[in-house]
DNA sequence: CTAATTATTTAGCTTTAGCTAGAATTTAAT
DNA sequence: ATTAAATTCTAGCTAAAGCTAAATAATTAG
């Protein structure tokens, strides 16, 4: 079964909204979250309905199947992938590969795939700390909490980011925040929620308790 | 200006049929190289026309432009890194190449071919031996003759090949006749063309006029 | 130099993926 | 429980890129 780059893209996004809590995906939802208009997404759903990716029933709502879920993971894995690639091998910084890897993800070959993760030595998380399925979409996580909700003088190491915007990823590399930092909360302020955090034993800085949301921690 | 992948496609058959020797490129030529249809073609070079990447005049026949040969070398230094790249670091055989190059090549990020290029050590020719033209479009190309065409005793080094059908390349594969190796006219059969070649200074291969006819040397 | 053949182009259809405008359905509010 | 509001869907249009069939131009042959 072949999805085309647009079905891709509307599995995708329906799968991780999906994840992302709430009860059912709506339709308003994957069009914001695809930049799209509703009744493009209403159009889409009947195809992926009838191509067996979703379960979909008009009005009522839709459910990935287990072929979708398979077919989305799987270009999630390539995604993830090659954003490794891109930042181990050619340097770029991790706020510059996401266009990139949005194309990337969908060209096909499985021999490609299969090459690629070898070459990168079969990574497990992105740089963004973002788990990469294996070849059967099976997803190792691991727990992790928001910094934000760290106690004082709670430690850990930052493992992830929710928030992929450029400005967002840039702000934290200018405080130094990367992916794998360990950090341990000194303080924080009831008031609005804010956090004064020690980063690599060395540096402490001070963050909004927005940016403090937006960052996942595995503590230790 | 932005091209589509369709239109880079043709601009990129137009463009090697134009190199490969003859008067002008007919629609029917672009047709066969393009796996597609004669009236496809007239459609899609009024298209390019507009665009200004070839000089159309219909029934009379087309030239590329400054601009269209610019993006053609554009794309085609695309293919040939992501070739190197899938050969030198993924250690694809020269024969798998081709069809996951063809996709790769349709990437859009200048930051991206840059920073490729730099990785790969920027590679002056591709696992078949031709030419990688440089950023700008500039092509340094080693003068270089058909084996079929060298006198007996002449020796040279093979430094690409005509014919990239897998087919061809799992037979130069087999008989050791790679890009770089270094060979020598032992005998040549008037009858029917056929070489009988020493590569390597050790093996002996015996080669019929079609295949000699494909592989280009670089003499010495 | 017509006539036949071949090459090329045009017209009109198909599919994919978008869009707008308006209809239908569900949810919320008085 | 009706109406109002929001959501979702349908109909019909557009653009890209392909196709077939038919028309037109160029070339070759007798």
């Amino acid at each position: 079964m072949e999805l085309t780059t647009a079905e891709e893209n509307y599995l995708k996004a329906i799968y991780h909204l999906s994840e992302e809590g709430q009860k059912s995906v709506s339709t308003n939802d994957i069009a914001s979250a695809i930049q799209t208009k509703p009744a493009s997404v209403s159009d889409m759903l009947r195809k992926l309905g009838e191509k067996e990716v979703i379960q979909y029933r008009k009005y009522y709502g839709l459910q990935i199947t287990p072929l979708g879920m398979r077919l989305a993971l799987q270009t999630i894995r390539k995604h993830r992938l090659w954003e490794v690639f891109l930042v181990d091998k050619l340097h770029f910084a991790w706020d510059e590969v996401h266009e990139v890897a949005e194309q990337l993800e969908h060209i096909q070959s499985t021999l490609l795939v299969e090459r690629l993760d070898a070459y990168l030595n079969y990574p497990k998380f992105d740089p963004h700390g973002d788990p990469i399925p294996d070849e059967f979409g099976d997803v190792r996580s691991r727990p992790r909490i928001a910094l934000q909700e760290m106690g004082i003088d709670q430690s850990g190491q930052i493992v992830a980011v929710k928030d992929s915007s450029p400005a967002f990823l840039r702000y934290l590399d200018k405080v130094g925040a990367y992916i794998g930092a360990r950090i341990k909360v000194l303080d924080k302020v009831e008031f609005d929620g804010s956090v004064e955090i020690l980063v690599d034993q060395k540096k402490t800085i001070f963050m909004s308790k927005d940016v403090a949301n937006n960052i996942l921690i595995l503590t230790s």
